[in-house]
DNA sequence: TAGATTGTTAATCGATTAACAATC
DNA sequence: TAGATTGTTAATCGATTAACAATC
């Protein structure tokens, strides 16, 4: 009975927040984290949003899905909010990560200075081509990746970035995950397939760009609107 | 009066087709392609929801969209629609796009091939680093960033891509913008500030690695749910 | 024809906006 | 206190799902 309790009072403590709040909260990081820099100590629902091109009302809804953490004719304390929202985004701690593909895209994302910031550590480079094996990129050596399996073992690795070709991607995927890997970063043009707790996010370069394309084309028919109106 | 009619008829054609429907438009490009590569004649909405993670009504809702490719009892031509998607998204010219910053991001965007086989250009690559000035990165060299207006000038460019730091972020865009340029593909964690008729495409690798700690985090919680269900 | 699958309308669900009382 | 700004509820808008007739 108790114990039914204790359980409801932990279901209760995790609304269901949507995607799109989720996807919001690393806009208000990044605006946040600059106010601290400029030591600022306070800012209100409304610029919050005006700088990242929401609504103030949308602003405080999203924050309050997560706590209590404004104040009236205030407006919320920059520091305590951003600790809220690091904690949120869990990034008070640090997280370890291998780079599968040392190619261009692996490279950059262990040079990536911001990363390490966030207090992302690219740990392990792989690599299937016997060329690069050896050849550090930064402060890392890149491994040949039969040795990925064992490297895993090791290591306390939570992350896994899949930065190979879309055909290699979902075998390595295989890999990261039969070796204990519940978090994936996946860089290669391919729906990944994997076990229900473990989380891929997708950055996709190409929907990004030829999401640009059709804004282009779409906003030059506009202009064609405007001008057959005069 | 023939005036104002034809310019309801442009309007009429330009459906304000939503965000939500346009980002998944190059997904349907891509499993079309695969398709298309194995050399697969037909498709219907089931199969290519079902494969990227919709469903079928809401493939055939975003499709009749943009006009009416289906074929009742058959499904879709996979390279009529394909030319259909291609011609929407507008890829079906080059692109031609410069790179400013030639830093890990701006080499691995010049380097990636599946770019150039979705018709886009990298013909030009700036740095203000005198280092990387003179250095070939694949077929392309990196010129002195002060050379980009009139590189801009003398070139019918339509993409710049920015992914230098951020805090010169603004000051490229600017550059680009002032020379004529209407899109900007942009790496940078700012958000450029450009005038009404400038379309901006964000990449944020910063957010969507949040977005996976995010995620990371909440499973685990849901792992003890279910083990204090137990 | 029977079976498959589309296109489309109506119903539901979720996200955003508007309104405003509560609070510092 | 007056002014500012929050948190929250109700109203609106948009996107998704359900249902089904139309068509090949």
């Amino acid at each position: 009975m108790a114990e039914k309790q204790r359980r409801r009072r932990i279901m209760m403590k995790k609304k269901n927040i949507s995607m799109t709040v989720i996807r919001r909260l690393p806009k208000y990081h990044r605006y946040l984290h600059d106010l601290l820099i400029s030591d600022i100590r306070s800012v209100s629902s409304e610029e919050l949003g005006r700088k990242n091109g929401f609504t103030a009302v949308k602003v405080r809804q999203d924050l309050n899905n997560f706590g209590d953490f404004g104040c009236s004719g205030y407006g919320y304390n920059v520091r305590e909010l951003y600790n809220h929202i690091c904690e949120i985004l869990d990034i008070n701690e640090m997280h370890e990560a291998v780079i599968v593909g040392a190619g261009n895209i692996g490279q950059a994302i262990s040079n990536y200075s911001s990363f390490k910031e966030l207090g992302f550590m690219f740990k392990g480079m792989f690599d299937v081509n016997p060329k690069m094996v050896g050849l550090r990129i930064g402060e890392i050596e890149i491994q040949d990746i039969d040795f990925l399996p064992e490297y895993l073992h090791n290591n306390e690795i939570q992350i896994g970035v899949v930065s190979v070709p879309a055909k290699s991607a979902q075998g390595i995927c295989d890999v990261l995950v039969a070796n204990g890997i519940k978090a994936i970063w996946n860089f290669a043009p391919v729906d990944l397939v994997v076990p229900e707790d473990v989380i891929v996010e997708n950055v996709s370069l190409s929907s990004s760009l030829l999401t640009l394309t059709y804004f282009m084309k779409s906003s030059m028919e506009d202009e064609k609107i405007i001008e057959g109106a005069v």
